[in-house]
DNA sequence: AAATTGTCCAAAACCGGTTTCGGCAACTCA
DNA sequence: TGAGTTGCCGAAACCGGTTTTGGACAATTT
C-alpha cells in the first residue's frame, strides 16, 4: 500500500542504503544515481515515514502546547492566533504542532513529562507562565527545550519572549493620571500567574512616578472573568470611596466594569474611565468600544516557535528573551475624569436612589393592575 | 539519558522481548515477571517511544487538523473549542492532536497527503467542508482514515457531525414570519463551503413553508465579516425597497448589519431584526445583544475525535453520521415587526435627510467658527 | 516410563529508515 | 607499472520497539 524506501531501491535496482543518501544529499552518490532517485521518488509519491525516520534521529519532529481544557467556555481567547504562528514558524523546517489539553493542572505536568519521554514532541512552548512554574522544573530535569511566553524566575536560563506588560501598564497609568483621575482600582487576573505581578507593577510604577500623595489604589485579584468585573465594579461603585479609573489586567474584566457601569445608568468613558488589556474581537462589539492594549499574538506564536527551532536544532544554542510592546487601541472606555471620587459615590447614590424608586413604582403599577 | 527498554531488560536481567510482552499484557508472560516489570518500568520512569512503537504498528497515534491561515486576524473563532473537544476526547486512547496551518487551498490538500504519507497523523479531521472537497479526494486515494464536520456529496461514504443547520434557519425564518416580518434578507457566507448552502436552504424551506406570496427574499452571498455585513446592510436599507429582517449565515456579518443599524440611528430588534448563526462571544456584548443559534463547538470536535478513533481502531468500522440541533439564544437583535418595507424606507429617508442636515449645520457652524 | 501438553522466556526477525564500513573499479602520480 | 587515492555503492549494523519462533523445563496424560 504505502511505498517504503525498499520498494524504492528494488525499482530502481540499487539499495536501500544508497536511497537514503542520495535523498538526504550525501556528497558519496553520483550525481545521476542521486537524480535518478529523486526523481523516482517525486513520480512514485515516495515520502520517508517520520515516524521511522525518528527513531534513528531521536527527534520526533513535533513541538508541544498543552492548554488547560477549562471546562468554561473561556479558553484564552488568544490562543488561536498564537497557535498559527507556531505551527506556521516550525513548518518551515518540516515540524509540526502537537496540542493536548490537560483538566488538571497536576495532569498538565504529567502530560508534559509523557509527552516528552514518549518522544512525541520534542520541546514545548509553555504559555501562561507562574512564578516557579512546576512544568520548567520537570522540563529541566529531562533537559526538554522549552520556550516560555511570559516571563518567570531565573529568566536568563531559558528562551522566552513577552510583552513588556511593566510597560504597558504604566503607560495606561500614566494616561489615566493625565486624563486627572486619583482614585484608582486595579483588577488584576489569575493571582497565581506571572503576568499578573506584572500589570500590577506596572500600574504601581506609573502612580510611583506620579505620586504627591493624592492618588489612592484599591487591588483586586482573580478577577479573570465578566462576571467578576461585572461584580467586583459594582461593589466598587457602591462604596462610599468609588474609583473613578478601573485599570484591568484583563479585557473580559474590563468588559464586565462596563457592564457594571452601564447597570448604574452611569456613562463608561465620561462618568468613569476603564482600561483593558488583551486587544480581544469583544471589546471593539462594546458600547463604548474598550480602550485596551493589543497584542499580536500571531506574532509571538511565531517568535516562540524560531526561538524553539534554535534551541532544538543548533546544538549549543544560547537562549534568548525578546520584549516587546504592545500597542495601545484609544477607544472609548477612557477619558478625562468627570467627577472625583467624592462626587462619583454621591452621583452614584442619587441615580440608584431614582432606579430604585422607578422600580417600586413600577410594582405596584404591576401589582395594581393585577388586583 | 532517556531510558530504553534494553536499559529496563538489563536491569531485570530478562530479555527486551520478554519486558515488552509484559507490558503489553500477553498471557505468555508469568504474573510475577510481569508484575515485577511493571514495577521497574514505574520506578525507573520508562514509558516506551512512541516514535519506535510507531515503525512497527504503522500507528503515529495522532490526529491531523489542518487550518487554513488566514492572513486577517480573523481566524474562524469557533476553533478553539473545537480542539480543545478533539484533544480531550482522543486522549483517553493515547492520542494527540496535530496542528498545522496551511497558506493557500492548494497547500492545505498538499499538506494532508504529505502528513499522511509521512505517518504523522493515522487520520484526519476535515472543518469547513465544501461540496466537492479536494481533501476528501486525495485522502480517499490513500485510504486516509477521516471525519468531516460539516456535510458533502455523497455522504454516506464517510463518518460526520454536523448541526441540523437547515433546521436551525427554517426556525429562524419561522420565527421571523410569525412576528410579521415579510422583507428578507439572507447575508451569506463563504460561497463554496457546504454550510452556506444548508443554511440558505433553511432560509427558502421556512419561506416555503409559509408563503400565500407575499414574503420577499433577497440573498447575499460572501458576507463573511463585519465590515462585508455592514456595508451590505447599509446598501440594503437605504434602498426603495429594504428588507425588515435579516438572517444572517454568521455572526460576525449579523454584527455588521447590527452596526449599518445604529449608523442610520435605527434600532436593531425594534425597527429591523437581525438573527445570527455560531454564538461567538462578541454577539453578548454588542447591544442589543445578537439573537443567535449557539453551537457546541467543544461538543463538536469531542464527537469528531470519537468518531475517527473508531474508524482507526475498529477495523472494518462502519462510518456514521450524527446531526444534531444548535440552541438559540433569544437576545435582543430581533422583534416584532415595527414597519413594513415601505414605511422603513421612508423612514430611513427621513432619519437620513434630518442625520446629513445635521451635520450640514455643524459643518457649516465649524467653517463660521473657524473663519 | 514414555509421550504429550502447557508454561515461560530467550533469541531472532522485523518494522523503515539512517549511517558506518569496506570493497571494487577507475583514476592519479611517481 | 605499481602503489595510493578517489568515487561510488552494497552490505551490514543500528535505532527502540513488537512479534514470532523455538526450546527448556515442568506437569499431565497414557
Amino acid at each position: 500500500m504505502k511505498i517504503t524506501i525498499q520498494d524504492l531501491a528494488n525499482h530502481l535496482g540499487i539499495s536501500k542504503g544508497t536511497v537514503s543518501r542520495a535523498l538526504r544529499g550525501y556528497a558519496d552518490v553520483s550525481a545521476s544515481t542521486a537524480k535518478r532517485v529523486q526523481q523516482a521518488a517525486k513520480e512514485l509519491g515516495y515520502q520517508p515515514s517520520a515516524v521511522a525516520q525518528g527513531i534513528k534521529t531521536g527527534l520526533a519532529r513535533s513541538v508541544g502546547l498543552i492548554l488547560l481544557s477549562e471546562s468554561s467556555a473561556a479558553s484564552p481567547p488568544f490562543l488561536m492566533q498564537f497557535i498559527n504562528g507556531i505551527s506556521t514558524s516550525i513548518a518551515k523546517q518540516g515540524y509540526t504542532l502537537t496540542v493536548a489539553t490537560a483538566q488538571s493542572d497536576a495532569e498538565m505536568v504529567e502530560l508534559h513529562r509523557d509527552l516528552f519521554v514518549q518522544r512525541k514532541v520534542d520541546g514545548f512552548i509553555l504559555p501562561r507562565t507562574t512564578q516557579n512554574d512546576p512544568r520548567i522544573q520537570i522540563l529541566d530535569q529531562l533537559k526538554a527545550p522549552l520556550v516560555l511566553y511570559g516571563q518567570t524566575e531565573n529568566l536568563t536560563q531559558y528562551s522566552w519572549f513577552d510583552i513588556n506588560q511593566v510597560e504597558c501598564f504604566r503607560r495606561a497609568t500614566a494616561r489615566l493620571l493625565a486624563f486627572g483621575h486619583r482614585h484608582f482600582a486595579f483588577l488584576g487576573g489569575d493571582a497565581p500567574l506571572f503576568y499578573n505581578s506584572l500589570r500590577k507593577k506596572g500600574v504601581e510604577l506609573g502612580i510611583q512616578e506620579f505620586d504627591q500623595g493624592e492618588v489612592q489604589l484599591q487591588i483586586f485579584e482573580n478577577i479573570t472573568t465578566v462576571a467578576d468585573g461585572l461584580e467586583c465594579a459594582l461593589r466598587l461603585l457602591k462604596s462610599t470611596q468609588p474609583p473613578t479609573a478601573f485599570l484591568c489586567a484583563l479585557d473580559l474584566s474590563a468588559l464586565g466594569v462596563i457592564r457594571a457601569t452601564k447597570q448604574l445608568e452611569l456613562i463608561p468613558g465620561e462618568h468613569i474611565s476603564v482600561i483593558g488589556y488583551e486587544g480581544i474581537p469583544e471589546g471593539e462589539f462594546s458600547e463604548p468600544g474598550l480602550t485596551t492594549f493589543e497584542v499580536d499574538q500571531y506574532e509571538a506564536g511565531s517568535q516562540c516557535g524560531v526561538k524553539l527551532m534554535q534551541l532544538i536544532h543548533e546544538k549549543g544554542a544560547k537562549v534568548s528573551g525578546t520584549l516587546t510592546m504592545a500597542v495601545l487601541l484609544e477607544r472609548g472606555s477612557d477619558g478625562p475624569v468627570r467627577f472625583n471620587s467624592g462626587e462619583l459615590a454621591t452621583f452614584v447614590r442619587n441615580r440608584r436612589r431614582l432606579l430604585s424608586s422607578q422600580e417600586t413604582l413600577q410594582q405596584m403599577t404591576e401589582k395594581s393592575l393585577r388586583n
